[in-house]
DNA sequence: CGTAAACGTTGCTGTCGTGGGAAGGTCAAG
DNA sequence: CTTGACCTTCCCACGACAGCAACGTTTACG
């Protein structure tokens, strides 16, 4: 199998395949004698996992650790635990800063629907922006997620 | 007032105001007759809406253009709702993806709590990794947010 | 047989919002 | 005079890719 029909199969782009093996995510096929990458059902299996881990947050330093493991012969679920509860920890904050967000920016839509009556024009840029801010304090810089 | 003595009063680095400088966010300030930047309290409160709208999560490029427009004497106001808008959708998909992310977590937590027997050994890199995915579909990369 | 399309390969750059650090100029205090 | 606290510019790194360049290989067709 080589890395197009991998990629279509995993649905994944050819390119990011490719990067996963430059990034040590996923170890480095076998090769064809032109030099073309050639994938086992193996291969495929694992690509598959790293997959799955993506699509619920992880990052790739820790999706290699896991693949390491199994290609050692290790059932990593344990340490697949273990970055779970991290991670879900991370998301649960992310979901209340996003939710601290959405009634900030519900309310600043809302304000702009009136006519500025009720917004007194303060000195700030926009009178609607100088509601007190959401986030008091903020420092830890949370990963981004995919969305259609 | 110097830079340092801004990042003191509205809470950032004085390493972000230039890099908003840089980027066109805020217009470039004085400068002393030693090279170094001076700020008024107009620049003082212009950054202070950069530093709001940031919280928020808009994208420094629509930032910017908002500061541009009440450098060019408008009430980007209007201007401001619309990204309100388009912003707050972005939110809330984010919010529900994470949700989906978070049930999914969970449920990788509880499954690995318990012994092997009710995790099959399947193919697969770790048997609680293979539920079903998430996301059936994905496509568009949303923005990153702050945390604490 | 030539050639064009559709693959494959490597490598570089850009994204976004900073943080870190180098290498150097300026200024006030001791 | 030196130390330390400022200031300046510039470059590198992060995560997870996408886009493009420039090139080699294979396959199909006239």
């Amino acid at each position: 199998m080589k890395i197009s029909e991998l990629a279509e199969r995993v649905g994944l782009p050819a390119k990011t395949i490719r990067y996963y093996e430059s990034r040590g995510v996923i170890p480095p096929p076998e090769r064809l004698s032109n030099g073309y990458r050639t994938y086992s059902a193996e291969d495929e299996r694992r690509l598959r996992t790293v997959a799955a881990a993506r699509d619920i947050g992880l990052p790739l330093d820790a999706i290699g650790e896991l693949i390491a493991l199994d290609a050692d012969g290790m059932r990593p679920c344990r340490h697949l635990q273990a970055l779970a509860e991290d991670h879900l920890r991370d998301v649960r904050s992310m979901i209340e800063h996003l939710q601290h967000v959405e009634h900030r920016l519900s309310s600043i839509v809302q304000l702009a629907d009136r006519p500025t009556s009720s917004t007194p024009h303060t000195d700030a840029v926009c009178p609607i922006l100088a509601v007190q801010p959401t986030a008091p304090h903020r420092s830890e810089l949370v990963d981004a997620q995919e969305v259609k």
